[in-house]
DNA sequence: CCAAAAGTGTTGCTCCTACACCCATGC
DNA sequence: GCATGGGTGTAGGAGCAACACTTTTGG
């Protein structure tokens, strides 16, 4: 059945345009939260060539009739084991080079996806196994991630390092509702520098649309309670706020 | 010689993914200049079924053994008859819904280039004929254009308009030296919105690493002959200026 | 009581906005 | 001279960084 739709697609291709070959389709997701206190990237590890038993991004190929969004999130479900509602997902980028897979030619379009408490990679999912690894020791041990995807990493991490000046997308990686000095916390572990506690309450505060009011206290915790507030991940943040 | 390639890709994929059908990949092109005093796109009119006589963006297929950014560069030069030292390019996003394109799968990469002075579109291009259509009534006149083009289009307008706010992409629209009256004319065509002239002026003077003195004057025009600036796209505007 | 974390006040500085004003040219 | 556009000055205010201080809890 589905080769038929390939041959369908192919000889139909070739009245018009007989000398493209075609190509393959990838997803491949940077899918980011906070752990401990770091920010953190899920990794699988490859169960076959190439690269196997290498570190990689997850992600798949694309269904013959499915939208790239879609073939994003389903990977996110069956790698990750993370419902959509649980994440934002935005495009990253999409990596072509001729040689960046050994079996042929294959462009991938790459996700961006932030989520909060995500889930322990479990058995049974798609890849060999799924770890959570903190986003610097990813980067730090040298090229170790298969394919391109030490450069597709990289880019998603600045991606949300710039996200976080202008929009409310730190919101995502918490689990709501959240106190302010939670929020503080992404901030600076995301960013890696640090912020005044005071102002930077303020200027949150101010951000009209980012934050709204949640009911109770979070307590249990040392000093003094801290208000709960909901955070729109999708709020613009006006004025920004600059790493500077 | 094509063909075998194709032969070679499909049979190497098929060991390892045999029932993802290919797609085939684009690049379309949202190519911006200032003309007239107005934020300008490059459209084709589309020699060939689908959507035969309609206008489009220029584009085409990715060859083979070609790179991403080099198939966008060679439609440039190609479908625009611009080289790629006139452009600054960069890529917009993936546009891939399973039923965009008639003849099949089709997903393209869209790419966002911004130029000065560009030529009046050629005959002997590939296309059959090529407009410069100003922005506000390409998007005005209902969806009129081939494709998800005009999806792509409007990104590819919001995009520019967001780089203006942080980038130096708006020396790119207009031939150099510039004065920084000419540079004003660019945001406010862009954005359309009134900017202080003064405040401009100083501001635009204040980030460093954008503009730097060019030899001589703006002359033969009304008014006190103004400076010249040579201008650099790359540059990050720090801080940015906001259209607020 | 003390420690810890939340939240508020305050001061001084920087930057920006709005506008007024002068400058140098063509006609 | 006048019109036109280039360039500078300036007063007031908004916003921000730095840091001191108060509040409310747990132990």
């Amino acid at each position: 059945m589905r080769v038929l739709v390939k041959m369908t697609n192919i000889e139909h291709m070739a009245r018009y345009e007989s000398d493209y070959p075609p190509f393959y389709v990838c997803v491949d997701l940077v899918v980011l939260t906070i752990r401990d206190g770091r920010l953190t990237v899920l990794l699988v590890e490859r169960g076959g060539e190439p690269f196997r038993g290498m570190r990689a991004l997850p992600g798949g190929f694309v269904h013959p009739e499915e939208d790239l969004q879609a073939a994003a999130y389903r990977e996110l479900k069956e790698e990750a084991g993370v419902a959509r509602r649980h994440v934002v997902l935005e495009q990253l980028a999409t990596y072509g080079a001729p040689d960046r897979d050994p079996r042929g030619r294959v462009v991938t379009v790459a996700w961006l996806a932030l989520g909060a408490d995500l889930p322990e990679p479990r058995a049974g999912t798609d890849a060999a196994a799924a770890h959570w690894t903190p986003v610097d020791e990813a980067l730090s041990r040298g090229p170790r991630l298969a394919f391109d995807h030490r450069q597709i990493l990289t880019d998603g991490v600045e991606r949300a390092r710039a996200k976080l000046e202008y929009t409310g997308y730190a919101a995502a990686l918490i689990p709501r509702p959240f106190t302010i000095g939670e929020l503080h916390a992404v901030y600076e572990s995301v960013w890696g520098v640090e912020l005044d506690r005071a102002n930077f309450q303020r200027k949150v505060l101010a951000s009209r649309g980012f934050l709204t009011p949640a009911d109770g206290m979070r307590d249990g915790t040392r000093g003094r309670p801290a208000r709960l507030y909901a955070g729109d991940a999708r709020a613009a943040l006006n004025p920004p706020f600059l790493r500077s």
